[in-house]
DNA sequence: GCCACGATAGTG
DNA sequence: ACTATCGTGGCG
């Protein structure tokens, strides 16, 4: 058995906590796809949305239609439509009843079809919220879904980890929140520094 | 009902 | 800087 042999999901506890310990700690841990689009990469870049005093996140006013997983159970993915054509992804934190979630926004790829590929130049980029769902296949047909199940998709630790990821986290303003006031400014964006993966130029 | 506006990304 | 493209939620 390799040594990816045995990645199993995280448990909802890693994820019933303070969105931002989830958030940084997310950086470095493995997105795990299985099924026909099969892939493993690992997560470089997240956002972490706060509860409903965030006025940058979708739980701004409360539990809406939309909004409501974002104050469900943790450990469930929350997928949404922005601009009427790119899906993002989300992991619902914090304990039943309290609004919270971390945006994905990049991952780089490690894995495809349960193979190794030879250059991950070969693999469709996956920099940017929009893309990575593209990458990974990822639509509102996933919403909702248990990350702690061992199911087509949930998150892994790496068991075979970089020794200089947490080193290496930086965090800088969420990026196209603008309209949120005072929460623009806030450094609620996490990513490795100096991975070519992390989308957009202040990559530092 | 109706309408303004995005947690985007590619092109000019 | 401009645009493709549509669900969400505010408002009436």
């Amino acid at each position: 058995m390799s040594p990816r042999g045995a990645l199993a999901p995280l448990p909802r506890s890693f994820y019933a906590r303070d969105t931002v310990d989830v958030a940084r700690e997310l950086l470095g841990k493995l997105l795990v796809r299985s099924g026909p689009q099969a892939s493993v990469s690992r997560i470089v870049e997240v956002e972490a949305y706060l509860g409903e005093r965030d006025q940058a996140s979708h739980a701004r006013r409360g539990p809406t239609p939309r909004a409501a997983i974002m104050f469900g159970p943790p450990g469930h993915l929350y997928v949404y439509l922005v601009y009427g054509m790119h899906h993002c992804m989300n992991v619902i934190t914090e304990g039943d009843g309290v609004a919270g979630a971390v945006l994905l926004r990049a991952a780089e790829p490690l894995a495809v079809g349960g193979q190794v590929p030879r250059a991950t130049a070969s693999i469709r980029p996956l920099a940017g919220p929009g893309k990575l769902c593209a990458g990974l296949g990822i639509t509102r047909a996933q919403n909702g879904l248990d990350l702690c199940a061992a199911g087509t998709l949930f998150v892994a630790a790496d068991p075979l980890p970089p020794p200089d990821v947490m080193p290496r986290v930086k965090r800088s303003p969420r990026i196209g929140v603008a309209y949120a006031g005072a929460w623009a400014s806030r450094k609620l964006r996490f990513y490795l520094a100096g991975n070519p993966h992390v989308s957009g130029k202040p990559r530092e």
